[in-house]
DNA sequence: ACCTGAACACCGTTCAAGT
DNA sequence: ACCTGAACACCGTTCAAGT
């Protein structure tokens, strides 16, 4: 039987999938990768699920645990190294913050959920676990280890958010290198237009304020970080 | 001549003094101060000022033009040192961060409005103009000091966030310490319920991950940073 | 020039009611 | 058990209208 004109179904796709809690985080990924962690709301999210924000309530306490979903889903694509080698202790646990840095870019602003959080996630605990495991091996004490798992995360975050900030001012259809280096020379302007006897150092140095890429000053802020870190091995066998 | 019965003015107090931009940046840091950032909406801010939210474009251009002179109104309290001693660079540097801890974590998460922000307002230009300074009379060269400016703000922001985060989950009126041992028991109890065939090094350093309140864990870091910083000085005096 | 009311297009979360 | 519509108490920003 046909359905009689003017009785068709509200919704198109009726989304006949039951929603479950991973549909959800999917769902809110996707909106993320395509519009940033701002417009991640309940009620997009559902619009993205074909149904209304109340219905997301089964499956996710609160916005906040949705966020949290979101990052250790993200977390679970980052490549740990299969065996952890004693000898290269410092060159792994470079390659994981790279790694976690990379992944973190990719998907925008995720990780402003990161910043300030304390892992619980499976995937979170497994990153933190193997940089733990890397700086014992290599003769970090485990106090040290411990604070320093911390720093080196809070480290990665800021950095992730300082350079989805730069490349996140991309309204439009932009090229988005084209579109930050005017940002670096409306910045060079403005400083080079501020008083040289209030900020001598900042004037002077313009350059080297602007210098590098937002990979460079990674990797620069992370060698400082591992070069206090292996100040510590007591036995130091590469400082 | 009285006015008539029921002809009484809408508000109370019609605030006579005029709307400025200083005093819309006031209340938004009374808000901040009382009920932390998220609460500084300009619906909010304008209910303090005892008008309505419309009326605050006419001093600021929007919310986020307005976080931003709030963080650098908030920099003003920070006390520089007022000569700076070349010979104790590393130690002013440290006074300096921990100066703006202290001042961050004083008005609540207002941390996170300067994180991943380039320092425009004179406040924030001051600070790291000083310590720009510092840097360049220690001998750190001068492209390292440009971006260590750059690393050792983020540390700051990112550890005020966390400082904020651990402190801020106090909804009532509960003793804060209390609070936070008690939290901290709750993360130590989840820890030490991990799978530890998955996670063998969080479980066995649960103590070491715990240990050291919000300024230890801050200290460390920031000299963390000071000796990979120092690392970089071409005639040693001090490493 | 500054201020305002009203409106627009949104939010997160709850809850009684449905299946 | 899961889903829903409707409602509640909010958002930032704009704009025509007032003084």
């Amino acid at each position: 039987m046909p359905t009689p004109p003017g009785r068709r179904p509200r919704r198109p796709a009726p989304s006949r999938q039951p929603l479950t809690q991973e549909r959800v985080v999917e769902a809110a990924i996707a909106v993320l990768d395509a519009e940033g962690l701002e417009a991640v709301t309940m009620r997009r999210v559902a619009q993205e699920l074909g149904t209304g924000p109340a219905s997301l309530y089964a499956h996710v306490s609160d916005k906040q645990e949705l966020r949290e979903l979101m990052l250790d889903r993200v977390a679970g694509e980052v490549r740990l190294p299969s065996e952890p080698d004693p000898a290269r202790w410092r060159e792994q646990l470079k390659e994981i913050a790279s790694e976690v840095r990379r992944v973190y870019t990719s998907h925008r602003d995720i990780a402003k959920v990161s910043m300030g959080l304390i892992p619980t996630g499976p995937n979170l605990l497994a990153i933190a676990d193997m940089e733990l495991g890397l700086m014992r091996a290599g003769g970090v004490p485990a106090r040290i280890a411990g604070l320093a798992v911390d720093t080196l995360g809070m480290y990665i975050d800021a950095d992730a958010i300082e350079d989805t900030f730069y490349t996140a001012t991309i309204t439009g259809d932009d090229d988005p290198w084209e579109h930050f280096q005017k940002y670096l020379r409306e910045i060079r302007a403005y400083m080079a237009a501020l008083p040289a006897d209030r900020y001598p150092n900042i004037v002077a140095m313009i350059d080297d304020l602007t210098a590098g890429g937002g990979a460079e000053r990674f990797e620069f802020g992370l060698d400082l970080l591992l070069r206090g870190i292996a100040s510590y091995v007591e036995d130091r066998p590469d400082a």
